[in-house]
DNA sequence: GACCAGGCACATC
DNA sequence: GATGTGCATGGT
């Protein structure tokens, strides 16, 4: 019932919508650097701090790896809590050319889940940051869990609030990979690749698009496109 | 001028 | 386990 809810949510939100094509950004790295850079930060100040470093030519592996975490955050100033993020985007690209030489392919052949545990024994690196790591740069199956997510889900009844991150993330992944679901996906959607990943990359991406213009008012509005949700069992507006 | 944004680590209870 | 705090810029 929940999961079915949940892939209701995914037809809804991307008919008023359509595709969002995320993540933005050139290259699997700068994904990467766009995901630490993101934390608690809205995008357009991430887009600033990733054109100063495109400009000063420090948007790579070997770069930030030489530079000093404070030449560094003279450059990611834009991106706010710059110091912190400094270190922490060291910290990974340390990671990242230690343990895989830089490469991108190497790293996606690990194993998710033991790259995921991995990526979260680096300093700084969360469990959303992991996780957007996985989906967006490696197109791993995982499916990325934010405070919209649990702000939207509460309200529809889909989430009781005592949910751990790891408990959603699953309830995401198990709704969106039954095989009627992915099967309507391959015929009616234009992608490449793994079905799952696909519609991963698409909901996180609209849950977001979502959280930022609709449903912050209590009530939810009357464009909100999950009202219909809501007034099913369990939603706020039944 | 307050409030928020695509978190995370750490302290404290 | 739950709750509180520091980190900081830039837009509404």
């Amino acid at each position: 019932m929940k999961k079915e809810r949940i892939r209701k949510a995914f037809k809804l939100l991307f008919n008023k919508f359509g595709p969002q094509f995320w993540w933005p950004g050139d290259t699997p790295f700068e994904i990467m650097v766009g995901a630490v850079l993101t934390q608690q930060t809205a995008w357009r100040n991430v887009e600033k701090a990733i054109k100063n470093l495109k400009a000063k030519n420090k948007l790579s592996p070997s770069e930030i790896y030489r530079i000093s975490c404070a030449e560094l955050a003279e450059i990611i100033k834009p991106a706010g809590f710059y110091n912190l993020k400094a270190c922490r985007l060291k910290e990974f690209v340390k990671f990242f050319v230690e343990k895989y030489g830089a490469d991108e392919r190497k790293m996606a052949n690990t194993e998710t889940l033991k790259l995921r545990e991995e990526l979260l024994s680096v300093r700084g690196i969360g469990k959303e940051t992991a996780d957007s790591i996985l989906l967006y740069a490696l197109n791993k199956p995982i499916f990325v869990t934010d405070a919209y997510t649990k702000r939207i889900y509460l309200r529809l009844g889909v989430l009781s609030g005592r949910e751990t991150y790891d408990e959603i993330r699953k309830l995401f992944e198990s709704a969106l990979s039954d095989e009627e679901f992915l099967n309507y996906i391959r015929d009616n959607f234009d992608f490449e690749g793994d079905a799952r990943v696909y519609v991963f990359k698409e909901m996180h991406a609209l849950i977001v698009r979502e959280g930022k213009e609709f449903c912050k008012k209590k009530p939810l509005c009357a464009e909100c496109p999950l009202k219909e949700i809501c007034k099913m069992k369990g939603g706020e507006m039944q």
